[in-house]
DNA sequence: CCTCGGTAGCTTTAGACAGCATGTC
DNA sequence: CTAAAGCTACCGAGG
């Protein structure tokens, strides 16, 4: 089919399309046309990776945002709703306006209402139906990308839930749902009372296939010769291959510590096939690297990079995955490491896909167990770029011929698993049935059946009653914990339950925060303690002021509240290691008058181990509030710049909703609540808080005023000029810029010199001391660093 | 004394969404 | 129901 003979689309589209080179549909997207996309039939598209899915989406939202309607896009990640986004601006030119909604980004410039197409996440879409966007009423066209992932436990739900909810609301809503091949499309088809094509159509050849011994065995049969030779591994060798012919290779892995010793192998491989230029550009490469972050997983990626290969795992910091993931579109970096960070995220095909690892750990299972196929096939989808490599090659790697026999068996002949719904589980049900209620979505035990009757797990299940069973304990816990009332058959939501619904956290999350709220410190009077009194002076004076009124509850400690938000269900937990145990359970009875709520004996085995986990992550966080560096950080938790990142931001959230909830519900301790969340936001002291609130002004640079003498908004604005030259290095540009953002009347560093007496030593900003800075146990004495921090010390003690 | 290679035993284990209001060194 | 790579400490041989 020609791009001329789709009906329903804009007049401009057939010659922009033949402008990018396209004349002619594919045949699966000449199979959508056919069943409708462009004239406002639903639709699933069961289809591969890189078959042209995307064109499929555009030619349902140009045509529904033609006929004046708004078209959403819903994507699994944050990255790849800007990817998509980006893709969508070429229409920009016809007028057709693009916004993008995630919880990091909110599209500038105009309201989300006045976009024609919108890109968001799912669980974007789902908080702005709980918080009211109306805009959703003009919706015309939805699509969904990656459907499949409803199968997944933790985030499938709020996928099916959001567009059972979107369907309800909009009438004939146009439902394009986009998915890679699985197993029963046609019941995603009948979910959605949508058309279905199913194809395995690829634009570019795919050939898959086992390495074993000498020799690439292929799924048509046919065998190469590839001989490990001299290389120690079979990636490695494949590697070496792949580039005498001029291609890059993807080798994914299951764990970070391989991905990492993987990437050091293979840049011995890839160090070979470099000339002069690339080598330049990879230094340069490296060296942004290092820029990034000052940690050892940062070094050693910069390392790899430098001979032209790379490792890509979740503990990067974002910048790094950007950098080695364009490094890599651009032929620079010539192979990658990755885990399965990688098969998900962002497009970054390569010639050949290298399967090493195909069992991955699972701690419920006891052991390696096998990854699924659909999963297998998604890092397959990942070989070939189209229009540039001539076919894409993915493999698997076997030791025995038992093992090259079982992994035909088990991937490369295999049809992928069918997808299933995971609604019916407790965490899912519980946050999707309060904001089920709170929206008014349903205000009746039945109206709320009857919504749940419409998913796809009432669609696949075989027992009807455990949806009903399943939502009655939920109910009853909402209940219990005053989120919901019950009145026979109605149901509505508390102030609180809106309020929780809103905040976008789990019902439990905001139980267990506002029972350790309330509670408070698990021993009376904590401020009274033993004459460490390091948890009062925390306090500002108008705090112990307030306590004077006649409030005679201490404020919980940011360690209290880093330790509460921990332990809620959103916040992912960190590894225990061997030895960690111990450490914390020394913790948890040091600083066990902090801690809020009641602890659980440390015979309640898995409550104690979670109780503790959280105290590291506290810590953690207490730590990064302490001003400590990253790297100091990294080492001592043994996680990557991109953990730190993700445990701040999420801390971030928790504290933000707890600060809500105990305005809410009048605890009086929102004041505390909001300083704590503040020395995370920013990774500062308590002293810090007013100057790295000045923009431009972080951890760092404020540590260099307040040392300078320079402690407050208010001192920046009347501040000698040399002395806030000297602070900030003699940055001109730098001092002028902070001191207008502080409100200086005259910010102009014209003709001031950086003061000399100034020292902006970086040793003055205030080292690995824990925020107590008081108990001397032997592992903290060891960080206590001579000298280090002196001027601030003396606030906490 | 140092280096290299081999080995036994021990340790560790993927990923990433959300609120709100604006911005690091 | 189900593990395995990588790292470390250690040993012995060779230079």
């Amino acid at each position: 089919m020609r791009v001329t003979d789709v009906p329903g689309v804009p007049e401009w589209l057939p010659e922009h399309l033949a402008d990018e080179g396209i004349q002619e549909l594919y045949p699966p997207q000449a199979e959508a046309v056919e069943r409708g996309v462009a004239e406002g039939e639903s639709l699933v598209a069961s289809v591969p990776t890189a078959s042209g899915k995307t064109l499929v989406a555009e030619l349902a939202m140009l045509s529904a945002v033609a006929s004046g309607g708004k078209a959403l896009y819903i994507v699994p990640l944050r990255a790849l709703a800007g990817e998509k986004a980006r893709e969508f601006e070429q229409f920009e030119q016809y007028g057709v306006s693009v916004g993008v909604s995630t919880g990091n980004y909110e599209s500038d410039g105009d309201w989300l209402g006045s976009r024609d197409v919108i890109v968001a996440t799912s669980e974007k879409v789902d908080s702005l139906l709980r918080n009211g966007a109306q805009w959703v009423d003009d919706l015309a066209c939805v699509v969904s990308d990656e459907v499949h992932l409803v199968d997944d436990s933790h985030r499938g739900p709020t996928l099916e839930v959001t567009l059972g909810k979107l369907r309800q609301r909009v009438a004939d809503l146009q439902v394009v749902a986009l998915s890679a091949t699985v197993g029963n499309a046609d019941e995603l088809a009948d979910w959605l009372d949508a058309e279905l094509v199913d194809s395995s159509w690829r634009p570019i050849d795919l050939r898959t296939g086992v390495h074993y011994g000498q020799a690439l065995h292929l799924d048509d049969g046919t065998q190469r010769e590839l001989p490990v030779g001299g290389h120690d591994t079979q990636s490695a060798a494949i590697v070496d291959d792949t580039l005498d012919d001029g291609g890059s290779t993807l080798v994914f892995v299951n764990s970070r510590r391989n991905a990492e010793a993987e990437a050091a192998r293979l840049a011995d491989v890839t160090r070979q096939h470099l000339d002069a230029e690339e080598r330049e550009a990879l230094d340069g490469l490296a060296a942004d690297i290092r820029e990034v972050s000052d940690t050892e997983t940062s070094d050693d990626l910069a390392d790899a990079v430098e001979r032209g290969a790379a490792y890509h795992h979740a503990g990067l910091a974002r910048e790094h995955r950007e950098l080695v993931e364009e490094a890599f579109r651009d032929r620079l970096v010539k192979a990658i490491a990755a885990t399965p960070t990688l098969a998900a995220g962002v497009n970054t095909p390569a010639r050949r896909v290298v399967v090493r690892d195909w069992r991955r750990y699972d701690g419920d299972a006891g052991g390696m167990k096998p990854l699924d196929v659909l999963e297998v096939h998604q890092m397959f989808g990942r070989a070939g770029r189209p229009g540039l490599d001539p076919y894409g090659e993915a493999v698997l790697l076997a030791d025995t011929h038992d093992e090259l026999e079982e992994l035909f068996d088990r991937y490369v002949y295999a049809e992928p698993e069918a997808v299933r719904s995971k609604l019916a589980a407790e965490p899912a049900l519980r946050t999707h049935v309060l904001a089920t209620v709170a929206t008014g979505f349903a205000t009746t035990r039945t109206g709320l059946l009857d919504f749940l009757d419409e998913t796809l797990y009432a669609t696949q299940t075989d027992d009807p009653q455990r949806l009903e069973t399943v939502t009655d304990d939920v109910l009853a816990y909402l209940a219990r914990n005053d989120f919901l009332e019950r009145d026979g058959d109605q149901l509505s939501a508390t102030r609180s339950g809106h309020l929780v619904s809103q905040l976008y956290v789990d019902p439990m999350s905001a139980a267990e925060i506002i029972h350790g709220l309330e509670v408070g410190p698990s021993v009376e009077s904590a401020s009274d303690g033993d004459g460490d009194d390091s948890e009062t002076s925390f306090r500002t004076a108008s705090e112990l002021a307030a306590d004077d009124d006649g409030d005679d509850d201490p404020d919980p400690t940011p360690f209290g509240l880093y330790h509460l938000v921990s332990r809620t269900p959103d916040m992912y937990e960190l590894y225990l290691r061997s030895g960690d145990r111990e450490e914390y359970a020394e913790l948890a009875y040091e600083r066990e008058a902090e801690l809020l709520g009641r602890a659980p004996s440390e015979y309640e085995d898995a409550r104690w181990e979670d109780w503790l986990s959280a105290l590291k992550t506290a810590k953690l966080l207490e730590d990064w509030a302490s001003e400590l560096d990253e790297e100091r950080i990294a080492e001592r938790y043994g996680v990557g710049p991109g953990d730190i990142r993700g445990k701040v931001e999420t801390a971030e959230w928790l504290l933000n909703a707890a600060e809500r909830l105990a305005a809410e519900l009048d605890l009086g301790c929102a004041p505390a609540v909001r300083r704590a969340r503040k020395r995370v936001e920013y990774g500062v002291r308590e002293e810090l808080l007013d100057l790295a609130g000045v923009r431009e002004v972080g951890r760092k640079r404020a540590r260099r005023l307040y040392n300078a003498g320079i402690e407050s908004r208010a001192d920046l604005r009347e501040a000698d000029k040399s002395v806030v030259l000297a602070a900030l290095r003699g940055r001109r540009k730098t001092a002028e810029t902070v001191l207008e953002n502080a409100g200086h009347e005259n910010p102009s560093m014209e003709g001031v010199d950086a003061d000399a007496d100034t020292d902006a030593d970086p040793n003055g900003d205030v080292g690995a001391t824990s925020a107590d800075g008081s108990t001397d146990t032997p592992e903290r004495a060891g960080t206590d660093e001579s000298g280090s921090g002196q001027a601030s010390l003396g606030d906490f003690e």
